[in-house]
RNA sequence: GCCGGGAUGGCGGAAUGGUAGACGCUACGGACUUAAAAUCCGUUGCCCGCAAGGGCGUGUGGGUUCGAGUCCCAUUCCCGGCACCA
């Protein structure tokens, strides 16, 4: 009901909201029959307050999800926290509060903000995942994969984040640093538990293609993460050694021109093949390699270094005796940990062949005037015996036979993923369901056990990292009986990875509360995949493949028929705010800031010239005869720069928020919010608000639109301008395009503001307000469902979404384009039915048209019927 | 270096090979007001012109086409990712 002239949102939005919990709107259920839309946005780890830069891919979601509903379908809009992990620790040191309060207490703030935006969710398919209801489950998925195979320990040198005090996975270092921490990541030998993801590899690489839906940014990626290479794995017989040494090579072809060949420093074969002259070079080289960070290894100019081990192989091809080096150039984690070298057609082999004076022997032969060092293109096989004269691909396919021939080796396909290192030495996670028995080994807990709870640790103290689980600290914990000999045995305290939580919750809410298993099949089978994820690039790698790789493996246990999780992915783009950076002081066009430390958090150099800062986006803003330093910049709680929820809503609205977040600019891209937006927002808001409320009575005093093909004229315009516009804004929600969308409506409301003005409130526009309140609403719900009660009594998202009338697309007039030789020179209005010789005529009564054909052959005209025509003259 | 994406007014950005700049913001002018805010109306790519109109214009250089922001070739720059993976 509209209660006043005034647009009003804090009056009107708390009411719609509590109306909307009391109908159950977005309670999703099982539809039978009819389709289904499951709008999923990517849980967030609980933090507190949100600010709007939480609030993008929500709203996004919201609205999306409000349209499905609009339009029949069975929509599924859950919410969840990812609530396991390090904040919550960190959180408890600091505040000496426990992680479990610390993370309901986020929980509840966070909800009370997206309440207040007006988003909502299914609750009652809630997930948290540090609750045993729910991470039974991850315990029950790790128990289910371990029969199968896919978990195994292994000691290994692992990523060490001294921050964390915790080993990482691959996928979690980044340049060398952890992803969380940003601590140099140390190298330490550990028996940690690993998934076997690599199984998986080639089914996760072959199906992005089946993902149009993808951004293909985010599926190159991946497929570079997998990494796959195609080859061969053979071996090179050591001089006076039984002992072999396996290779991989994708270019096996090359075999004749392998000159001498390289370990890993940490290949198991240094140590016995060193002879002793050798040895302590060998051993230093080895000693300061494992000392070397990732990042050390990588900074150093990547200048070549490497000490001879003075062993020899026989190159199985050639028969030559070549030198066994041992350099950090090769990798231990890939292959075989040891190569063989072809300078001749490997730039990395060229450099160091070429460093340490020795053999380079071309086997493909370079283009005349080839002046470059290593040919790593296709040419044909020189110097290599009996593959002379072949192409590269003919010469690989030879020598592969030739090599199984002789046993030597054979085809070989490998992959830069690496299994999934998923032990954690933290306390704030899924305890790892697995036993170790001094007489049995490792015995999985068995399933009628599970959960194996995590204690609640009353001292704060206890949860410190110390470098080891923290668990291991609590006999109460781990003192447990064997399950298969029933003696004294100890459960394993590490806790899961929570990028385990995170790799299946959107099967959990389609059947959240399920006591007897993850989810029943069957629901998640009416689910199953979600029609449209929406989150952030930066899980681009991580989530997304780990969410894959369990989909899959659930597939295969049967549950779910669906093998890929998202069929459709959205990456919105960040929510910048205006940043106080520092005072700064100008001289000779120059800018310096004079607060070191804050420069220093944000990286600014010192010395900005005025270009290079007002290129950065950067704007110098004069305050109380100071200057500071204001610049966009990610919103977040640690630059105080968030525009928050609470506050914002409050003293503006929850829908102004919404429309300011989705017409500011594409989803995609990042947005910069500032106070011309709102404003904008408002603006338009307040508009619509006045066009149904200034003419209420006369609106409800219409009678229903009932013959819209006998409309004419501004009326008939109007009706199609409607219908465009029904058109425009259902393809733009679809493809999530809100900016445009709300464009859309906004020409409509400037339509609809020029036809009353000069028609009156009549049929065809009260029909066309109706329609127009629908369409605003997955924008701006509350304002929409205020005006739409005023003249019917049920939601305005239970109304079936407009439908667009194709007759009215239909014009009876268009306004035909008239171009000479391709450029613009008149224009005229014209009946739809004019004949295409009518057209030539009235375009040649044109002034402007005439002036340029005057006494000019025509060579020919192109008629584009309801368009345009272009008269082609000569000269 | 390799991979992915991009470059359009003062700004965010629109444009199935067919009127470039929709929509919004900013700025300017006007109305209302004692005044301001809010609101409403108008102008707003650049250049020439009193005007009618004309010329130029989507990073740059070519090409295809009656017609190119859009397609093709080349090139520059920007953003993001990967980077000794044999």
């Amino acid at each position: 009901m509209i209660t006043t002239d005034k647009y009003n949102p804090h009056e009107l939005e708390p009411r719609w909201q509590q109306y909307w919990e009391e109908i159950g709107l977005l309670k999703a259920t099982e539809g039978k029959g009819g389709k289904k839309a499951y709008i999923l946005v990517m849980f967030p780890y609980p933090s507190g307050d949100l600010h709007m830069g939480h609030l993008k891919n929500y709203t996004m979601g919201d609205a999306l999800a409000r349209f499905r509903v609009q339009q029949g379908y069975s929509v599924l809009h859950p919410f969840g926290w990812d609530a396991f992990g390090l904040p919550a620790e960190n959180a408890a040191l600091k505040f000496g509060v426990s992680p479990a309060d610390w993370t309901f207490s986020n929980i509840r703030q966070s909800k009370e903000s997206l309440a207040l935006m007006g988003i909502r969710y299914d609750w009652s398919r809630e997930v948290t995942t540090c609750l045993p209801e729910y991470y039974k489950w991850n315990q029950w998925i790790f128990l289910k994969m371990y029969e199968r195979g896919l978990v195994y320990r292994k000691k290994s040198l692992v990523n060490w984040d001294p921050v964390e005090q915790s080993v990482l996975a691959n996928e979690q270092v980044i340049d060398g640093r952890g992803w969380r921490s940003g601590a140099l990541v140390e190298k330490r030998e550990l028996e940690q538990w690993y998934l076997k993801i690599t199984d998986y590899a080639e089914r996760l690489l072959n199906d992005l293609d089946k993902l149009p839906r993808w951004p293909e940014k985010v599926k190159a990626m991946q497929r570079a993460w997998i990494g796959k290479s195609t080859g061969a794995e053979f071996d090179f017989q050591v001089k006076g050694h039984d002992l072999k040494i396996r290779v991989f090579s994708t270019r096996p072809d090359t075999i004749f021109g392998a000159t001498f060949m390289v370990l890993a420093p940490e290949h198991e074969l240094v140590p016995l093949i060193t002879t002793p002259e050798q040895k302590a070079a060998v051993e230093a080289y080895v000693a300061a390699a494992r000392m070397k960070s990732e990042v050390e290894r990588q900074m150093e100019d990547r200048e070549k270094t490497g000490v001879f081990t003075g062993a020899y192989a026989i190159n199985p091809a050639s028969g030559k005796e070549i030198p066994i080096w041992v350099a950090d150039y090769v990798l231990a984690g890939y292959g075989t940990g040891a190569i063989m070298a072809v300078p001749g057609q490997d730039e990395r082999d060229w450099e160091f062949a070429e460093k340490f004076g020795l053999e380079i022997i071309r086997t493909v032969e370079p283009p005349a005037g080839w002046q470059g060092k290593a040919y790593t293109e296709d040419g044909p096989a020189i110097n290599s015996g009996f593959l002379n004269g072949l192409y590269v691909e003919e010469a690989k396919k030879k020598i592969i036979a030739w090599m199984e021939e002789k046993g030597i080796g054979q085809g070989k396909v490998n992959y830069r993923l690496r299994d999934w290192l998923i032990s954690r030495q933290r306390y704030w996670g899924t305890p790892i369901p697995m036993i170790h028995c001094d007489s049995c080994g490792i015995v999985p807990v068995p399933y009628e056990e599970l959960p194996v709870v995590l204690p609640t640790l009353k001292d704060v103290e206890d949860i410190r990292p110390k470098g080891k689980s923290p668990l291991a600290a609590h006999p109460e914990f781990y003192e447990c009986t064997c399950p298969r000999c029933g003696g004294k045995a100890r459960r394993d305290t590490d806790t899961m990875d929570t990028f385990f939580d995170s790799s299946w919750y959107f099967l959990r809410y389609t059947d959240a509360q399920n006591p007897q298993a993850p989810f029943d099949p069957e629901k998640a089978n009416f689910w199953m995949p979600v029609d449209q994820y929406i989150g952030g690039i930066e899980h681009a790698i991580l989530h997304l493949l780990y969410s894959r790789f369990f989909t899959k493996f659930l597939h295969d246990l049967g549950l779910v028929e669906a093998e890929e999780p998202f069929e459709g992915l959205f990456t919105q783009g960040m929510v910048m705010g205006w940043t106080n950076v520092g005072e700064v002081e100008v001289r000779e066009g120059r800018i310096y800031f004079l607060d070191d430390a804050r420069r220093s958090k944000l990286e600014l150099e010192q010395g900005l010239t005025l270009e290079e800062a007002q290129k950065s986006g950067a704007e110098l803003r004069e305050e109380g005869g100071k200057t500071y330093f204001w610049k966009p910049a990610v919103m977040s709680k640690s630059l105080g720069n968030g525009v928050m929820v609470g506050p914002f809503v409050r003293e503006q609205g929850a829908d102004i928020a919404r429309v300011t977040i989705l017409f500011a600019a594409p989803p995609e891209n990042e947005m910069i919010w500032t106070e011309e937006g709102v404003q904008g927002a408002w603006r338009y808001l307040n508009r619509v608000y006045r066009l149904v409320a200034e003419q209420r009575a006369e609106l409800k005093a219409q009678p229903e639109l009932l013959e819209p093909a006998r409309l004419e004229g501004a009326h008939k315009a109007l009706y199609q301008k409607l219908h465009q516009t029904i058109q425009k804004v259902t393809e733009d929600l679809e493809a999530l395009r809100f900016n445009t969308a709300i464009a859309a409506l906004m020409e409509l409301l400037n339509a609809l503001n020029d036809y009353r003005k000069a028609e009156g409130v009549t049929p065809v526009f009260r029909e066309a307000v109706l329609r127009y309140i629908q369409m605003l609403a997955p924008f701006a719900p509350h304002l929409a469902e205020e005006l739409w009660h005023e003249f019917y009594e049920g939601s305005v998202f239970h109304a079936p979404w407009p439908k667009v009338d194709e007759a009215a697309l239909v014009a009876d007039s268009f306004e035909l384009v008239v171009q000479v030789n391709g450029k613009l020179r008149g224009k005229a209005t014209v009946s739809t039915q004019a004949s295409e010789e009518e057209i030539k005529r009235i375009a040649r009564t044109l002034p402007n048209v005439q002036q340029h054909i005057a006494g000019k052959e025509v060579l020919k005209e192109i008629y584009v019927p309801g368009k345009l025509l272009n008269i082609v003259v000569k000269g």
